[in-house]
DNA sequence: CCTATATATGTAGATTATCTATATAGTACA
DNA sequence: TGTACTATATAGATAATCTACATATATAGG
């Protein structure tokens, strides 16, 4: 699977994920791979800068679950401006899908 | 639109109009560019570089036509070699999309 | 005639998003 | 005890796009 396909749509599925329910980084990459087949198998180096930057943009909050216990994790939510973002990047998705769709369609629309 | 989805379908693109008929590169930018609504408009900066990459790998092959006049046309036409990556990034192309649709229809088939 | 726009190809440098590798640390199992 | 899995994080490398610049011909309008 070439990679570079992935680019750019990586922070609409975490934010799509986010919509069903608040996660945790780890459980967004486990998610991601089962839900895709192992096609996304998001790598650990990709996710938590990304998830930072989605953060501090302001379309995600973090939370701590378990502060107390020995291993607090990081819980992320969807902000309003996040869901704002997410059907944005969703209508893009469709309209660069549609586009690529029309081009190996062929010749027979030419014009 | 992103122009980061366009990442990594560009070189199938450019493959899939070769497989249709030869061309030059101002001619693909023009014909992806009106085939996609203006979803693609590939610039000079992006393609050339782009094409001389998939003439070294053996995918394309270049012949200049027009020779005597002013201004001949550097065309480039598939090869054997290419039209096989073209038909791997095109099942690459489906799988992605697959498992992003999977993804965006959400938590029904959280398995 | 001159000038602006379109045609046509090309390179250099910046940006961005991914990757790999590395670091840290708790938990589970053999 | 040690190996693998869970969980988060940073640093540096790689790859693909972009913008800006460079060059040159053809065409249309003032």
């Amino acid at each position: 699977m070439d990679k570079a396909l992935l680019s750019g749509s990586t922070a609409m599925l975490l934010l799509k994920l986010l919509e069903e329910q608040d996660m945790y980084g780890y459980q967004m990459i486990e998610t991601l791979a089962r839900r895709s087949d192992h096609t996304f198998d998001l790598k650990a180096g990709t996710l938590y800068p990304l998830l930072h930057t989605l953060e501090e943009r302001g379309d995600i909050e973090a939370y701590l679950e378990g502060e107390g216990s020995t291993r607090p994790r990081r819980y992320y939510r969807l902000t309003a401006a996040g869901r704002g973002k997410l059907r944005e990047k969703e209508q893009e998705w469709r309209q660069y899908v549609g586009a690529v769709e029309q081009v190996l369609r062929g010749g027979e629309c030419l014009a």
